[in-house]
DNA sequence: ATACGTCGGTTGCAAAATCAAACTCGCTAC
DNA sequence: GTAGCGAGTTTGATTTTGCAACCGACGTAT
């Protein structure tokens, strides 16, 4: 199942391998939504129908998803989350709100969190608490051959 | 430059307008890592370069990175992340927390946060400090016509 | 001065993915 | 009976992708 991805050995790549096929997170959001059908997500995505058919497949060999029958005859299926489709909320969120800032002049959806206000995201790390900004993260690549600038 | 996107009216869906094309986020890491050269950014991430000069093109058009000449004679060229760029890094650690749990067996990348430890990001609700759960947000649709559920 | 390597791309082409629209199949409602 | 729904499949045309080879302007080693 795990295949062999170009370029430098990445969780980042390896994530998008799953999810970053076009529709795929859309559909996603959709079904997190609690949009569940294949026509509402068809409908909302805008994704065409085959390509929305074959994403749905491999979301689901993929463990993002479940597809499950909740009629016999005529045979009718349904769609819900995996614990690993739930948590691409974080990615969705953080998508969401990049978007916000720097794709739409206003945001579409807005989401209420459950202290009363309106989710304003942020990263954070969870050792000291502190938000994340760029200049405070060095990273190390374990990958063998890899350095930050590449192979050697 | 604001295109007529298909379903939902959504920044998800205009973010990944922008930064949802196959190699486009690799590209950004790989910059955000400091390599800044089009050689180097096809070898790490492993893009076919035809694709990578279109990608860039793209990333650059909607203000992710700036290409630069460097060198007169020869022309020589190098990119770098702008301000809307360098805030994909959310997005990038989202993805690359996702996939450390459930796309690889171990990660590939850690990253020093300044406050000493591996980093371990998590998002969070800057109104109140509480780490975002699924359960604890509920969606608004602003767009007319579109409710979670779909189009009227 | 001739050859060789580097850098940042183009070019040409075949294979694969995408798209919109129409079609199917098994039912249920009118 | 005929209209509609749900979950797709099929069709045929259009795009996008991936790959390999090539290119031009330079620097460097022989």
């Amino acid at each position: 199942m795990r295949e062999e991805l170009p370029g430098r050995p990445c969780s980042v790549a390896a994530a998008l391998n799953l999810v970053g096929e076009k529709w795929s997170l859309l559909a996603v959001r959709e079904i997190g939504f609690g949009n569940r059908r294949f026509d509402q997500i068809a409908r909302n995505t805008g994704a065409p129908r085959d390509r929305l058919t074959a994403r749905l497949r491999t979301l689901e060999s993929a463990g993002v998803i479940e597809r499950r029958q909740y009629s016999q005859r005529p045979p009718r299926y349904e769609y819900q989350l995996t614990e690993a489709g739930r948590e691409l909320r974080t990615v969705l969120q953080a998508l969401r709100a990049w978007g916000d800032k720097w794709a739409v002049s206003s945001p579409a959806t807005v989401f209420t969190h459950s202290c009363g206000h309106d989710v304003d995201p942020a990263m954070i790390c969870r050792h000291c608490g502190a938000e994340l900004a760029a200049e405070d993260l060095t990273p190390h690549v374990l990958a063998p051959g890899w350095s930050r600038e590449g192979p050697s």
